[in-house]
DNA sequence: GTCATGATAGGAACACGTTCCACCTCGTCC
DNA sequence: GGACGAGGTGGAACGTGTTCCTATCATGAC
């Protein structure tokens, strides 16, 4: 309740970062619940989405979400207690798809900057295709609080796997990077989220967002 | 009209500042209207912050300071046009406080690294003093949108202007500065900011926001 | 089949950011 | 002095996130 609580997961720094401690396989919350339950959660996303897509932040109205998933108001309180942890929720579930459509496929480009760069560039392509989406996502992270940890614990995770497998493409696993390898990927997780803030703000432009983190990232991989 | 300084700041990408259209020296909001008027617009401010401190961003509430200014609702909407601005503006005013703090006094340190990392940690060290302030305060940058990119920019430039002085002590003025620097310059801001809203938002401790400064900068200025 | 139990529907109610309005006050100009 | 107008006061009202309550529905135990 209180968003004062110091919670789990501290010890670890998490940011957008750190893969450090898996929490034990956490039960994907697609995978619980009765076959209604997961249908009445999907369609409470999808509407999500959608209307995210249309109107970013503001125009993802919890009402309007319960009208369109075809839920009651409480219902939708009572699967995601907030609207922030409703928006975190469908951020995770879509970078979990971005992620797996990028998985399996190697990543091209010759050195380690060149693949992060690309592997960046995709995502950014990616949310800038639909900025009303990318705002309400960005917007809704940056607003967490601990109490959505969890939610947030899984974006970093994905982001993380994403930038480990474009430094070190024949790494099976995350946990074998080294530390200062962890360190970059960390900071670069830094710049590109005050880069996406910086975006969705309309604080910066599109290419500046790009510039930024080239130069990140370059100043990072110089070898 | 101005000299043209064909600065680096400017052109190049924003971070935690620079808006694309620099307000040509823009008179500071402490310096017009009416004597009154001056002091109602520091009560408010000083409302906001004594409303921040004690209870955070929720406790920052438009009638609560209204009426702690002794001013009407409708007169704090007209001074300030919502919550974010009022907040950011606050945050303008302490930043520019501590950053005045620090002008005069040669910042310690041999490398420009220690240099840089001891004004973060003094900075940081002031922020975790008042976290229900700093809570406040980040939300609302994070949050401010690009109706509030003169309070922004203001804030950002005061950031450039502390890190400068640390990179390089004898620099007078930041637009001196070279390409990369001014580059390491907005990296090392993208990362404070990510990891003081990971420490704002209960997902890391103070200790890791700390360390994950250090490693950043170790990174970044390692001659 | 009946019942108990937990989930859902439907909607009222409340809090806070924001807007708006009617009226008042005070400095300025004639 | 009187009229004017900008800015201030006090408060009602609206929208949206959130909470709460009651009735209805679904499902498994017996």
């Amino acid at each position: 309740m209180s968003p004062t609580s110091t919670d789990a997961t501290t010890d670890a720094s998490t940011d957008l970062g750190t893969a450090a401690t898996a929490p034990a396989a956490a039960p994907s919350p697609d995978e619980v619940g009765s076959a209604a339950q997961r249908e009445r959660r999907k369609r409470i996303l999808d509407a999500t989405i959608a209307l995210a897509s249309e109107g970013g932040f503001d125009a993802v109205q919890m009402r309007s979400v319960a009208e369109r998933a075809d839920v009651a108001l409480g219902t939708l309180y009572r699967y995601f207690p907030s609207k922030i942890h409703l928006l975190v929720s469908a951020l995770g579930r879509e970078f979990d798809k971005a992620e797996q459509g990028l998985r399996g496929r190697p990543v091209p480009g010759e050195t380690a900057a060149e693949r992060v760069i690309t592997i960046l560039k995709m995502l950014s392509r990616g949310l800038q295709a639909d900025p009303h989406l990318t705002e309400a996502l960005t917007r809704a992270f940056m607003f967490a609080d601990s109490s959505a940890t969890a939610e947030i614990h899984r974006v970093g995770m994905t982001m993380t796997s994403m930038l480990s497998r474009a430094l070190h493409p024949d790494l099976v696993d995350v946990g074998e990077l080294g530390e200062e390898d962890v360190a970059i990927t960390k900071v670069i997780g830094d710049v590109w989220l005050s880069a996406l803030v910086g975006w969705v703000t309309g604080r910066s432009t599109a290419a500046d967002t790009a510039h930024q983190i080239e130069v990140a990232v370059s100043l990072l991989l110089r070898d």
